[in-house]
DNA sequence: CAGGATCCGTAGGGATACTG
DNA sequence: CAGTATCCCTACGGATCCTG
């Protein structure tokens, strides 16, 4: 037995996740943003209201039972969404955005339609870059 | 064996970084986002203009040179920053920010002003959250 | 059904020594 | 001065098996 894994992960909160966004005040929602996951899983739930696990799971196709485990937990946390478990069987529980994540959303879109909007442009600097640098990867 | 270190991350763009966004259009801006290190870097060459490469690792402290390099690779190859170099003796190299740098900090600064407008209300309900299961890690 | 616990591979990132 | 190369440790994240 591998008596010896330090992995803590499913207590949601990194170590050291406060501490270090004591430098920089709105780190910790930052990450939230760069995680892979939250804000696909928000999106759904402000489009369909309430969700249940597995509909989550099969709504976000690449997704590990872990990571939307995790990613739930975390989100649920930080009040952005809400979980219902409802005492039956087979037991059900369901997700729904709270206005504080739904109201997050508003900043993230913004954010989101700018970089579409400037996508082209991104891209092009890359492959000019990418060209500049004896051009190896790029090309696609 | 010191031979087999896979470690290529000082190509800029870390491996399959084009690829996975194809699912989530503004997936790769979204991590520039998310990393510690970007926008601490463009907020300093929006507000000094032209910045050189110590003046960048004093300013910022905390950060390792390997990040400050490699973070400003990846903002260079997108267009966001300019990297001059004066073939002096010292060397001397310059950072400035484009038009483009300039006008993404729009977006993030709309979303860093609502999280640090909302950040009572999140770590409220992490404190709930955290006394609610057993409260262990939060208190402090 | 909705997870928790565990095992493991890999990418991210710090420290430091070296170079043009 | 402005990096690059190397070593190493940890966190992230997937796969899988088990449980209330």
């Amino acid at each position: 037995m591998g008596a010896n894994d330090i992995n803590g992960n499913p207590g949601g909160a990194t170590s050291g996740e406060e501490e270090r966004s004591a430098r920089f005040p709105s780190r910790d929602v930052l990450n939230r943003i760069g995680d892979r996951w939250s804000i696909r899983i928000m999106r759904i739930l402000q489009e369909r209201g309430s969700v249940r696990y597995t509909e989550l799971e099969r709504a976000i196709p690449g997704i590990s039972r872990k990571m939307l485990t995790q990613t739930l937990r975390a989100i649920e946390r930080d009040g952005m969404i809400v979980r219902t478990t409802h005492a039956e069987i087979p037991p059900r529980v369901d997700y729904t955005a709270t206005e504080l994540g739904i109201a997050s959303l508003g900043p993230i879109d913004v954010l989101c339609e700018w970089s579409e909007a400037y996508m082209d442009e991104v891209r092009e600097a890359r492959r000019a870059y990418d060209e500049r640098h004896h051009g190896s990867s790029g090309t696609r």
